[in-house]
DNA sequence: AGAAAAATGGACCAGCAAGTCCACTCTGTG
DNA sequence: CACAGAGTGGACTTGCTGGTCCATTTTTCT
């Protein structure tokens, strides 16, 4: 891949991906155009497609995978030590309010939605970062399960890809709406079911454990 | 508006709707073009301009709402009668099947990402169609709380949000993966979590397979 | 130093898609 | 039947954007 790349010529690649990152964060994928990476860049057309000589699909491919290692970097070290209660209570919070202050829009997503059908590649990054994250999950799961924090015989991998699921979806509406609120309750019953799971002596029914109000006609 | 509107005239509009649907299904959003659309429909650009005015934006705009009824209206009836654990069952099947079957590609995703910046009209759509969505899982666990299979204090609203965030984010997998594992974890685990909140008396610990064991392909 | 390779600048091209315009045809109503 | 207005056809304009090409500068390596 990188064979002849000097240490300017690595500069001005990265550069160029960075650009592109953040004009697709600010304009979207109509409002990303080679011209206005150019211009963020400070580089020419020459340029763009010396490093990226199959064009703009593979430039945002390039994005796309810098994103999708972005996803799960800013959710630590939390998402890689869920290793007790406490430790899944501040992943949550991270989480939840990383996204609440991205707000309107997601690079992967948007990405994954303009690449999928062209470039096959960018579904695989796709896939890849998935099955990273809900990794993370499971093993986090896992950390409970031996410490006997959770029953033995539950099924790791279906919570872990539940999770990932509810995770996803809360962003999404979160995305759609500008509103956070499925996010949480997505993530806080997830959690909390799990949790209720490891404590079967406790309050079976009405548990309001959390912060909810009960009275409700 | 829409005020003169001849039988003729109401037809070619709704024949250019259809068109761009399918089109955008079919094509996605970068490969939705007004030629496109109105080869599909036969129609020229005349007509196109004379029934939207505003252009292609107000015309994906009446797309993405004659798509969002139909995302509720492939739920019925199952949506509407979430009386019972059966019917329950009976919806998330007809459901995960639907999202199955559509594979690939959401309509008012690509739209909504679209038209989301620009046409401010795309989000009211959105969220309106989230609403609705809400309500009837909303309308439906409360039914079964009055029937006496979930205890009194249990927090609806927020239940539906986390149900509605784990179907969507079920969705999302699935059409970024192609696999509609996440969606059926979402929903089964959800499903059952609040079924087990009403059967405070059954396994609470290992118990992990429940009424879920079919369809598990 | 000096040649080879990498990096860069930017003019130029081709194509496509949205939107405009005007002329023409239908339809219904007095 | 006549005529006003809705409905239709399609050429044309405009603007932009991805991509090509070649000349020039800078770096690297011997």
């Amino acid at each position: 891949m990188a064979k002849e790349l000097t240490a300017k010529g690595k500069a001005t690649r990265g550069r160029i991906i960075d650009a592109a990152a953040e004009v697709l964060r600010e304009s979207g994928i109509e409002g990303t155009t080679l011209e206005g990476v150019m211009a963020r860049s400070r580089t020419s057309k020459s340029q763009l497609f010396h490093y990226f000589p199959d064009g703009k699909d593979q430039l945002l491919l390039a994005v796309a995978q810098y994103e999708a290692d972005q996803v799960l970097d800013v959710q630590q070290p939390y998402l890689g030590r869920l290793d007790s209660w406490e430790a899944w209570q501040q992943w949550r919070d991270v989480t939840v309010r990383h996204y609440e202050e991205q707000g309107d829009h997601c690079p992967i997503g948007t990405l994954s939605l303009y690449l999928g059908r062209s470039t096959p590649g960018a579904r695989a990054v796709v896939i890849e970062l998935l099955h990273r994250w809900q990794e993370y999950l499971a093993v986090g799961i896992r950390a409970l399960r031996t410490a006997g924090h959770l029953p033995a015989g539950l099924d790791v991998d279906e919570r872990a890809a539940a999770l990932l699921a509810a995770i996803q979806g809360g962003v999404t509406i979160l995305q759609a709406t500008g509103r956070a609120d499925h996010l949480r309750a997505a993530l806080d019953l997830a959690i909390g079911d799990l949790r209720r799971l490891g404590e079967p002596a406790s309050a079976p029914a009405p548990a309001p454990g959390e912060d909810r109000a009960r009275a409700r006609g």
